[in-house]
DNA sequence: GATGAATGAGTATTCATTCAT
DNA sequence: CATGAATGAATACTCATTCAT
């Protein structure tokens, strides 16, 4: 019963904490680090000040419990996506829906979202970046991994998988940063296609034998 | 006369202008936004805190100008270069490296360099936003069209070019990005490679199933 | 059986109370009142925050108590020696040497000393500084009788008694306040044969050459 | 011109400075330094909160001024009466007037100023401490220079001249203390008479037995 | 009785902006 | 026109105190 009650209070830390987070994402992501105040989020999440400070050190501490949290949720469901043992080409149009979906999903909190992966904060303490490059790091090396797999089965061309997943990122998010302006067009559907023609191997448009400057 | 010293007076205040916007620059790539005072861009820039707001009717302007200028800057030389009337691949391979110049000429800037294009900085205003924006669809589309040229010449591979330009985008982003954390890799080289490789019609590696490398 | 238990639970409260007391004097003698907090008495004290709110009312009442508790504990000795029915000097030789003794065995608690007995901590309520005043006054008039006492023997020159032992607290207090600056020399001595010198009656550096007690 | 002008602003500078040190003071010697707010000196002197740190690095360092502040007045004053070539009694006597002048003229700062010169605030820094203390030195080293010549007059008894500038200072603090409780017995007299008993070479109740009263 | 999580008023300090000189 | 002293709103963070468990 002891072991009981101190599970739930630890649990209600746990959804208390968790809740501050939700609200603080919410407001950092509408108006960023520097415009929004800890009064805000106190009000937001419905605990006092003090309150706040009994979860986290600082401002500056919830900001990065916060980047963590979120770059952890997502990179688990990435993870979860790519070491499915399935046709690599599947895992990765699976892993450009998740990664679509998850942007969508988070239209609000979007900007921080590529302050995470692609952009950058630059008021983002060299630890936060740190542990969130290795989360990154992480998905490019399983997406290497993917790539590679799909070499061996001849589904992708003949690029370094490295290089391959590095691409794939980098289109992926210049695409979604289109759908942020425009949100008509999603990208998810020109994405694949995109990958299809660029990364697979031999794909129809390539065929053709015409000579080309090397 | 008058007109004459009105000029002088005029070229001057634009040195002036341009040497807060310097000044601030440098300080804004290093610390961020909210991290730099008025008073020190005063200091750095030599001039009295009052004499700034002569020139920018409040840091959020100034900070707005800054981002234009820079942002103008990167687009004319990309403009110029892309303008050519030269080989698409060349003029491709010359944007590739004029962007990773001006990115490793500014190492100092970067951050706020990849704030501008491919990352966000939550708190620039809409407008600025919009701005930024109108620049990089131009060079966009102006890349789209060296592809459509491209392809015409049958160079490039057959992909709706205005997804070929989005995805070159993201790949240098991704590749430059990557350089960013490990400065020992520059990307130029492997960026090219990889272009060839992607998006070229026919690139040696697809022609046939040949066993490849790796 | 109930009484004793009571009795003890009592005898228990009561150590608590003292334990909480050491703890909080040691931290407020090394920091001063503002720049400690509850928190921190609670963990010295190995008790809940909330614990030292059943034993005080509030901080600054811990704060009263801790100053009388000590006063008094001082003030005991020093009655202790000034009661004894010996001789008068030998009972001020003793007097000093209590309160250079306290001093030193308190460098710790010095500072806080100071503020009870010569200097003033300002913030001190009224009513501590009554209470405490009044232990003072009390040692005062004991040691104006034994001025007193030595007068009728003979042995202080004759001054008003009141004013002899209010000087002598003076005289103390200025060598121990010379002695926290400067630990290396030990006021004890220098205060003894100083007081000898100005306040024996017929002291050989005056003009009579009747012999003294040493 | 250009000089008086500047002149004119450096003097209203320093006006404002004493004048904010001079709300400072009274405010701290009501309600000591923790409990006063910058707010409150703000209002008091009339200026506003940011304006003080224009003045001041932070609160600390306008307390630390303050006190230098008026240590120095109060030892420049104690300096000119005792560096006259005086009969050295009469110095000893009108610098106990000036310390009693002072004290009564500061009533309201008096807290402070035993904070200054025997008591111990904890919180002042160790800083703070060492130049009160050196000018608390010099003042000591020239009332000794006074009691030596005094000696060589054969005015004082012969005591260490330092122990007895000590005494001397002791004695006064301890009547100026006592006074503080009760203000209706002016201590200057009976400093005085009192001095004159102790200290001076063979006071008329000490040649003889007699016994008097005062 | 003991606990310590929650509270929120209160504080020092910063900084964009103004305006008298 | 240039200046920089003055401004005061805004903010992160602390801590004495309470009260539900």
């Amino acid at each position: 019963m002891t072991a009981k009650q101190l599970s739930r209070k630890q649990k209600e830390k746990l959804r208390h904490r968790y809740h501050i987070i939700e609200a603080a994402l919410t407001l950092f992501s509408q108006k960023g680090y520097h415009d929004v105040s800890m009064r805000e989020i106190a009000k937001k999440s419905e605990f006092a000040i003090g309150t706040l400070y009994t979860y986290f050190k600082n401002k500056e501490e919830l900001y990065h419990a916060l980047m963590i949290c979120r770059a952890k949720r997502h990179h688990d469901l990435y993870k979860t996506i790519l070491e499915k043992k399935d046709e690599p080409l599947k895992l990765v149009y699976e892993y450009i829906a998740a990664r679509t979906k998850l942007f969508s999903d988070n239209t609000e909190g979007i900007r921080l979202y590529f302050a995470e992966t692609s952009g950058i904060a630059y008021n983002i303490k060299a630890s936060l970046n740190k542990e969130l490059r290795e989360l990154y790091d992480e998905i490019i090396k399983m997406l290497a991994s993917v790539f590679e797999e799909g070499k061996k089965r001849n589904v992708f061309c003949d690029i370094d998988s490295f290089y391959l997943a590095t691409s794939l990122e980098g289109i992926i998010n210049a695409f979604l940063f289109l759908w942020l302006e425009n949100p008509r067009k999603h990208p998810y559907d020109k994405n694949v296609s995109l990958i299809e023609k660029l990364f697979l191997k031999g794909a129809v448009h390539r065929e053709s034998d015409l000579g080309q400057k090397s």
